[in-house]
DNA sequence: AGATCGGCCTGGACGC
DNA sequence: TGCGTCCAGGCCGATC
């Protein structure tokens, strides 16, 4: 479940090894549907950077930098470097030879992709063209956050989910604000007051997030192969049955927009 | 047009 | 021990 501070974690790794660096060859695993990335073969990687959930790497060739590399980790997916990396591993699914080594694109789950595109043109990946605001970054702002949120009858944590109001948020770190929001993830209509609450969690809980450099549940690993340091301050997500640190009450587990989420019954309102 | 839901994909946990 | 079932969930496309 690599969100926007895993995410973040990988590209601060992966930025170094990879800008300046020129693609010689790719292999992917015909089973995983990549498209088109045999075009990122004899371009420069100029760019490394993060947008919600997604890492896109500018390629250039002949001084005009004209496609991207879009990479999505999905569930279980990670890189890394050949000398650090998965000898034999069945689970390798995609590799990049690079003029100065090897990387690995490791996806159990094959929910990863891989795609080149011309640059800025996101047209065929519908969440990434539909994106909403990076939360950590300037444009993210409290009152258009609210009225976005005003303009869908969803469910709370639908909306979040969906990455148009706020880019980068997925089910931990959803579970996580609205418990700090006090916000039952259920509610299909949130004040102005509540929006701002939500906004500021949101920022919190992803700032110190980024900080632990992500949460490891189960797959998530850096490109160094290490694991985030943020599961044991999780909150809301994964404590279904512990008591609420703010209210005491038990923390109970339902279904929203198809997914496991864990709340507050006690404090959480809609 | 927006909301909702099933499918993709696999390993692991669990029940009998 | 082994088999079947369910769960995890980001995203996409079909359907309502």
């Amino acid at each position: 479940m690599p969100e926007l501070p895993e995410v973040e974690s990988v590209v601060r790794q992966l930025r170094p090894r990879m800008v300046g660096r020129c693609i010689i060859d790719v292999w992917w695993d015909p089973q995983s549907r990549f498209d088109r990335i045999d075009q990122a073969i004899g371009r420069t990687i100029t760019d490394v950077r993060r947008r919600g959930k997604y890492m896109l790497a500018l390629l250039e060739a002949g001084g005009l930098s004209d496609r991207e590399l879009i990479m999505h980790l999905g569930m279980t997916g990670a890189f890394r470097f050949r000398e650090l990396g998965w000898q034999g591993d069945p689970y390798v699914r995609a590799t990049l030879t690079l003029d100065d080594g090897i990387v690995d694109f490791r996806d159990v789950r094959r929910f990863g992709r891989l795609t080149v595109v011309p640059a800025g043109d996101y047209r065929g990946i519908a969440t990434l063209s539909q994106l909403g605001p990076e939360p950590l970054g300037l444009d993210f702002r409290a009152d258009q956050f609210h009225a976005a949120l005003a303009r869908s009858r969803a469910p709370v944590k639908a909306q979040l989910l969906s990455q148009r109001p706020v880019a980068g948020v997925g089910n931990i770190y959803a579970d996580e604000a609205l418990w700090l929001a006090r916000i039952d993830p259920r509610a299909r209509r949130v004040g102005p007051q509540r929006a701002v609450r939500l906004w500021e969690a949101i920022r919190s809980v992803l700032h110190a997030a980024i900080e632990r450099e992500g949460t490891t549940f189960r797959d998530y690993q850096m490109v160094n192969g290490e694991s985030g340091r943020n599961a044991t301050f999780l909150v809301a997500y994964g404590q279904r049955g512990r008591p609420c640190p703010r209210c005491g009450a038990l923390l109970r587990k339902i279904v929203v927009a198809g997914r496991g989420t864990t709340y507050c019954p006690g404090c959480q309102r809609i």
